[in-house]
DNA sequence: AATGTGACATACC
DNA sequence: TGGTATGCCACAT
């Protein structure tokens, strides 16, 4: 196991890094919040951090799966950041997510906790 | 160091 | 569903 454990202890460049790190193991056909990944990353009122981070991601040349992290009510509050913002939906909706005003349906199903799915070694 | 800011979270109405 | 208010943390200037 452990092997999509990642090294969040060691310096990493950034506070970011670790954010985008998280947030590329998230499972296809899974979704996690905000919330979730600052906590697991030890900040829990840093939420906002990790949405901002998003933000930079777009600076970031490997692939961040944006589009599978929503806020803690399963509401795509960020899709107005991508592209064309209903691609967020779109590829949600490809990944067997079903969405439903901007919100993901069955969240509580398709939510993947970092801190009980992952694993830090 | 201080201030402003933000793709949040929670509480309350 | 929406708005308002407060707390929280890290980054940019």
């Amino acid at each position: 196991m452990a092997d999509n454990s990642i090294k969040i202890s060691e310096k990493n460049k950034d506070y970011f890094d670790s954010v985008f790190q998280v947030v590329r193991l998230i499972p296809s056909g899974r979704a996690t919040s905000y919330g979730a990944i600052s906590n697991y990353l030890g900040t829990k009122g840093g939420a906002r951090m990790v949405g901002w981070a998003m933000n930079a991601s777009h600076t970031q040349q490997e692939p961040v799966p944006a589009h599978r992290v929503v806020n803690r009510n399963g509401m795509l509050t960020g899709k107005a950041h991508f592209s064309p913002p209903e691609k967020m939906q779109q590829d949600l909706e490809k990944e067997g997510i079903e969405v439903k005003d901007d919100k993901i349906v069955n969240f509580k199903t398709v939510f993947w906790d970092p801190s009980e799915e992952l694993t830090l070694d």
